[in-house]
DNA sequence: GTCTATATAATGATAGAC
DNA sequence: GTCTATCATTATATAGAC
């Protein structure tokens, strides 16, 4: 009786890799049956709601580390400046330089859309409230400060698509520089 | 003999609003064909190259009809500012107020990136080069003005993923609304 | 220019042996 | 927990009649 070839943990990064790139219809269970190195029957025993169940499970893991690796700066005490500078280098190791597809965008523009609609909305809705809290720590005016925070979301996703399309991590890197001070004008 | 259905124009319109829902890989055959009308073997002989072909002339329509219908707002005499004006009310009519996707989004995002990699990246470029020009005309820098220039072609394309995934369409109209001025701010 | 019918490959998913 | 073998379905793509 064989065992487990990688770790629970590690299969589901794996399958999020291909989902991140290939986006729900275009990940294929071969493709996902390649990157893990498991057969097809393997995958169905570890999710036998087959793969909406990996679908969701991916979210589940990635918001987990998304929550621990870099929503944690915004919660963690300190200027509001060094909280969002922790922050945005927590997203350039989350996304690698710009080099990995965020999977919102790959779901939302590949069309598990509706699968997994809840995961989406919840998660943009946690980042922008969480963003926004920190703006008014630094005294910005809840309106103001909710309104920059999920401008600063949609930057975030639109640079990960605009660098991906230019071929061009730089610019996504530029975006993310410039995201505290930007936050905390005071224009 | 029956005539065409529809014109050709109207058929590759009706195959891009598939492309944009869907992506590339979600974009079936079989949908294409109930969203047009054409049965499979009538589609191949409009397109004998298949879905790539469609794909490629699906960004070709749709390239003309934002040249001529929201990029010709920038390339307008007239002042920078209503320049910049017209061509965020171009953009809003151009994505239907924000509910429809950007068919470069949605390519990129869902694996027909590589196949469609030239049109993307020229897209792109076109799209920051233009509007970079209109800012130097309002007597914004050159650097500053290719930097200002490509953000907000990044920020539409973060607007449209996340009004989708907040199911929320104010979210694009207020960063269309906004644009203008930030782009011609003096900070 | 459209259709029916079909070829062939790939898809998501199961059964059962080990 | 993994595998081989197989299922039914859907995929892209073609041939040929009208």
């Amino acid at each position: 009786m064989p065992a487990p070839r990688i770790s629970r943990e590690e299969l589901i990064d794996r399958i999020a890799e291909v989902f991140k790139q290939h986006g729900y219809e275009g990940a294929s269970l071969s493709l996902i049956s390649k990157t893990t190195g498991l057969g097809r029957a393997s995958l169905y025993h570890h999710f036998p709601g087959g793969k909406e169940e990996m679908g969701h499970e991916v979210f589940r893991q990635i918001g987990e580390h998304l929550d621990r690796n870099v929503l944690s700066h915004l919660r963690a005490k300190g200027l509001p400046e060094q909280r969002l500078k922790n922050w945005t280098q927590g997203l350039n190791r989350f996304y690698e330089g710009g080099s990995k597809n965020c999977l919102l965008g790959a779901m939302i523009l590949s069309g598990g859309s509706g699968r997994f609609s809840d995961e989406i909305t919840s998660t943009f809705r946690t980042l922008i409230d969480l963003l926004s809290t920190v703006l008014e720590a630094a005294n910005i005016p809840q309106g103001l400060a909710q309104r920059r925070a999920g401008r600063a979301i949609g930057e975030i996703q639109g640079a990960l698509l605009v660098s991906r399309g230019l071929k061009d991590e730089g610019y996504f890197q530029q975006i993310l520089e410039d995201l505290p001070g930007e936050l905390l004008s005071v224009k």
